[in-house]
DNA sequence: TATGAATGAGGCTTCATTCAT
DNA sequence: AATGAATGAAGCCTCATTCAT
């Protein structure tokens, strides 16, 4: 057997442990989002993933380590699109950054309302404190790329002059409190749900907009 | 002993068992909202009421039972807060009762958040079915007594003409986001968390509102 | 129902709780002393102690904990014999130290051993830093008691002029390896280990002795 | 390629076999004397062998395999020391055995130690029994080959008229406590150590000698 | 009725051993 | 033969709940 065949083989093991590690985390995040968080096991996310119950401490210390990296990979992909949005800031469309981080939040709320909920109780864990520094990091890191975008806008006129934070800080509550509308139990199961988040959307879009009332929206931002 | 004294002792003793029983919800109601909900024991709530462990099972039946109660209690507390503001709506304040409302879940963030919590928790647990159809019940008594005040202020032309339940749950999204908003860690501590609510809570109280935009708020309404 | 009959019942029971570690204590020891260390599970000490596996965290932290309490125990019962034969060396008989230290070891021999396990096995453990403090403390506090007879014997010209911890400590030396080939499986089970022991408390009972040597002894001091 | 070159290369395979599974013995015992027993896994030996964890069970069916052959070189190694005291006890030096035994023991005190303590870890183990009764044979062969030599020195009348095992094992004990001693955290580091224990070797030299007594050595045989 | 000791199911994690490459 | 990822039995510990006093 060549050398070169022998690095093969151990490149392909390694993408195979890497696929494998997606696994894992994927069937974890498929059992989080459909079922109470202490619910979930170990156990249970082996079964899922259809491997052994040591085979996931090959990749994960603790069991807290796999939440944490469902969290941090979530803040990454919102980072890879509010990127492609700054480009197309760049390009000329000065909304596209901020379309971009609702657009990729609410694409996935029952993900997003996820990761609230592992924020909320892994933010005094220890023993995950430096990935959560990370976590938020990256979270501090979107706040940056929207704040220039909000500046601008303030200083052509557009939105109010409040401190630029305000208006991404609205936001943000605003779709929170939107994702967590969309799966509260009291409200059963509406049938105009669409387009009440339509209507909530709209809302977010205009508001903080100096001189502009917002107007009914249509949009249908939420996969169900 | 006379028969008026034996039926004097029973009512107290009954009276003092009630008192008992809201010492547990209140000490639980407290270690919920400074600690993560599931390093709570039921150890720990007996401490802090200062009963024995095994007391707590005269009151309620299982923990769960006290989860739920703290959540009824809550909605009960709003409840009364909404009757007031009617009163005073048929006295001619039309905004008397959404502000009731609000300005109810915003006085006690932290319980308002404990119950989002557990309310996610114990959606689907059984055991406490009946307890949770009557909190929905109690919160869906509250999108009611709303919906009439809104469906007055559409057809007086002062909010948009969407289905009535539109309004009401957008502010409740936008309360809920906010409330998170408060409390999450991403943001460490905000020096202007204050002035930045009430912003919030102005864009809160004007958006629907037909032809007419918001304007910059300076209300506080969260306790530090 | 009076104060005192209720005092008294609080006291039955907290009494009753001491028994019950004191079991587990028991148990703990009695499998330890017949079984490799590291095959002694707490669900084993429990059914020993026919107690529910829960009941021993009820008493100890962790499964350690008990193991030092074994020990801090057992180098307890030596403090007390030293201490009667230190009241017996005030009464005129210089030797009654020694000989209470090294009696009570060798009553026990196969207790005496296990001690010496856990020792090694526990040195380094965290968790448990401050409990074997304790141990080392007790037994350096043996080797003061042992050190002033020894010191006395010394100057009145009995034993040979050599530092007093070298007596002290060539006789622990001796015991330790006495007890050790007791218990060792390679000579299996000797006929005459009796006399043989008898031979070795000869030795250590004269060794070091100024101008004299030791004769063949006949004591028997070791339990089957 | 010749036979004979295929041969060699065999021959020099078996041989590269052979040293791989001595570098698996030494790392195992180069751990196991630094670190508590039951720290030691298969994994940080492979890692210390600088091998697959896997390679290990070519060369060893199990882990405890690794402990008894750890044993078993050890006394091994005695033994040929003893076979060349014996030969010098020829030319007519007859303290040459039990010297060389004393030696060899006390030329390696940490692993004479482990292997006492293996030995009480193994000795009721299923699956290692044909070992360990390989082990203790060799044990028990030593004990012949010093019989012989006590038995000499007592038909000589220069030690007592005791069973020569009570010679044997007196020594066995002492040279046992001795390094227990050397070990032991309990009296922390002695300035004097070295002396202490020439002190008690000095003691095992001379104790059984008849109508002498022994007196202060200062060997040091212990390496620090 | 009030108590808290007792219980044991069930969770997380470790590690000796297997096995496909 | 060498490798190391995969496996799952087994251990420790927690805590909601029960029950005897």
């Amino acid at each position: 057997m060549t050398d070169t065949s022998i690095a093969e083989k151990i490149r392909e093991k390694k993408k195979l442990f890497l696929v494998r590690e997606q696994i894992i985390i994927d069937s974890a995040r498929d059992l989080l989002t459909t079922q109470p968080i202490d619910k979930i096991t170990v156990s249970e996310i082996a079964k899922r993933a259809s491997i052994g119950k040591g085979t996931i401490y090959k990749h994960f210390q603790t069991k807290d380590e796999i939440l944490v990296r469902i969290m941090v990979d979530y803040e990454k992909g919102i980072s890879a699109q509010l990127e492609k949005g700054l480009e197309r800031a760049k390009e000329g469309d000065p909304g596209a950054v901020s379309k971009a981080y609702f657009e990729s939040r609410l694409a996935n709320p029952a993900i997003d309302r996820l990761v609230q909920k592992l924020e909320d109780r892994l933010c005094d864990t220890e023993g995950v404190k430096d990935q959560m520094r990370e976590f938020y990091q990256i979270r501090r890191s979107h706040e940056e790329s929207l704040k220039s975008v909000v500046s601008d806008l303030i200083s052509k006129g557009i939105l109010e002059d409040v401190p630029p934070h305000y208006h991404y800080l609205s936001c943000w509550a605003l779709a929170q409190g939107a994702i967590e509308l969309f799966f509260n139990k009291t409200w059963g199961d509406l049938d105009d749900m669409s387009q009440l988040l339509g209507y909530i959307t709209s809302i977010g879009v205009t508001m903080g907009n100096k001189g502009q009332y917002h107007s009914k929206g249509d949009k249908k931002p939420f996969k169900n």
